[in-house]
DNA sequence: TTGTACGCGTTATCAA
DNA sequence: TTGATAACGCGTACAA
């Protein structure tokens, strides 16, 4: 009584092999069928397919998986998603894998170095093709990017990325972004300009810092360690670290503020008005992101305009032409971002 | 010769068969300890456990998923990732999925019916354990989700819901929201209320209609067909819903509109000030959602405080209660959802 | 407490 | 062109 091998089981999906007996083939050749694979007679491909129809059958990804050893499937993590700019990066992202044939597993680290330990755990235990990456701020070692990369998973990092470690990264050119933006409120006759800066575990923190102090060399200007002050991404740390500016005696105060991205500069545009200071006859601000809010805050913030959905879609497609073996790990991609000149920074 | 077998395969992962041969017992022992089982040694098992740590063991998700018939793995299928809402929303799901010891499959419609039939079917494929879907525009039966429902696989939908069709349903109560925006307009005196109103094929669509015309009903005002005009629920249609609402002879021109959500509201609230007309002085306005730009933009938007991440985390508690078997599907909750009074309503 | 045999649903391989 | 068999890596059920 093996009859019953060859019916759906109840209360389980229909299987191949419940194809198979239908149509009076064997299993295998259902899957050929259904693969489109070359060497299937193409009456008995018909018949198969029409049975899988009718029958509602949906091939199992996970037997397929297993047998494979491969799952279609990029794993992702950011270190949160509420915000404009990640989510256009997933946007990018979901493109380019939907067209490749890719499945999304989304996960967030919201801001935590161990539950972004958790998190790339889980997506490898998930067995995800490759891995799209943008760092938690609290990470404070490297050692589980580099375990994962060491087992042949490959890795992207995209917009906060980890360079030397075998994976490539996306991003724009933090440093000479933040360059032109400090050059550009130079170039306005700014004498004393300020930098609320990121935290200085994630790249961009680095980056920017390192673009602002560079800018400031270049065009003979000095350096004062007083006017950078850590505000994190966020607008509360925006708020706190222009607070922390505004207690220093008004002719040691800056003239202009180049903040680390938008929401810092939301923060500290709330902070200078609280002041009532006037934005940018008193102090000028400049941001970075492009923001949804840049153009609509009472003084329009000048930025630079980092194009997120092309940093997720092209991390998105060099993770995929890695794992498929038609590119090599460890590449540098740069995307252009362009300056968005508006009110903030007094130059218009 | 089998020696072989009891050693990691190059370029395969450790198996729970490695470290049972590191450690002298069976797989089944290994898988045991692993997993907190109680018939297991103690000693055993913490030989075990440090065996797997030492290999860098990292359990197979899918071949358990497969002997489980079960993945852990909710997948959710959004209209579109890229505006204020639905990031919210998924950061709710997001949330309650990891406090469960779930995962999130994402997937985006981009608002397109055959793209979002593709992307529930992977998810069958993929074996979810269950479903959360916000409808796309363009669905025009419901047959999927019967479909998906009929098979057994638990659906909540949330925000576009689709009722009476087994499914469980999250959202706010769109009829009543409705209600009260319009209620609070005619309560400030204005006459002659337009409506840019949302695809009936979605719910949100078909209730806020339903409420601005029991608002009018109620109130003793005449419901005049040619000021309801689709608008969709982007920027673009707002505009154009406007700017068709603009082309009435003046007399007949609304002094009030009520807008499907805030993006169409941000369009219409465009068009008004191309047409040089003041809001709320000329016009009122209203949206519902309450976008990050809604206190932003030049008269700041009254709107209803849509809670995105409550309704997030709601709909995926309900799903995984329902997966585990605590609660039976079908049931309909609604999120309170409060109304943020600004000025674009003039009655400030 | 531990091990053996088998199933989960699919695909690669090799023989027919 | 097709089929039988053996993986893929883990868990259940039962036996030892």
């Amino acid at each position: 009584m093996n009859k019953k091998k060859y019916q759906a089981k109840s209360g389980r999906r229909i299987t191949a092999e419940v194809i198979a007996a239908q149509v009076g083939v064997s299993a295998m050749t259902v899957s050929r069928a259904l693969n489109d694979r070359p060497n299937v007679d193409a009456k008995t491909k018909v018949r198969v397919l029409r049975a899988a129809k009718k029958l509602g059958y949906s091939p199992n990804h996970i037997a397929r998986s297993l047998a494979l050893r491969r799952t279609q499937t990029l794993g992702v993590v950011v270190p949160e998603i509420s915000h404009s700019f990640f989510p256009e990066v997933i946007r990018g992202i979901e493109d380019a894998a939907y067209s490749a044939g890719y499945h999304l597993i989304l996960t967030h680290s919201a801001e935590d170095a161990s539950r972004e330990q958790d998190a790339i755990s889980t997506l490898e235990s998930k067995r995800v093709d490759g891995l799209l990456i943008s760092t938690a701020q609290t990470v404070k070692d490297n050692s589980k990017y580099r375990a994962v990369i060491r087992l042949g998973t490959p890795v992207v990092f995209f917009d906060r990325v980890v360079h030397n470690i075998g994976a490539s990264c996306v991003s724009i050119d933090d440093e000479d972004c933040c360059i032109r933006l400090t050059e550009h409120l130079i170039g306005h006759g700014y004498k004393s300009i300020a930098h609320l800066s990121g935290p200085s575990t994630v790249s961009i923190g680095r980056g920017r810092l390192k673009g602002y102090k560079k800018a400031l060399a270049r065009n003979g200007m000095n350096f004062r360690p007083e006017l950078v002050v850590q505000s994190g991404f966020h607008e509360r740390g925006g708020y706190a670290a222009m607070e922390s500016l505004l207690q220093l005696p008004v002719r040691l105060r800056p003239d202009a503020v180049v903040a680390v991205n938008d929401p810092a500069a939301f923060g500290a545009m709330k902070a200078i008005q609280e002041h009532k200071l006037r934005i940018p006859q008193d102090i000028a601000i400049v941001g970075m992101t492009d923001d949804v809010r840049a153009e609509l805050v009472s003084s329009p913030l000048t930025t630079i305009r980092q194009p997120a959905y092309e940093i997720g879609k092209t991390a998105a497609e060099t993770l995929i032409s890695e794992i498929e073996g038609r590119s090599k790990p460890g590449q540098r991609i740069t995307v252009r971002a362009e300056l968005a000149v508006r009110k903030s920074c007094g130059c218009l």
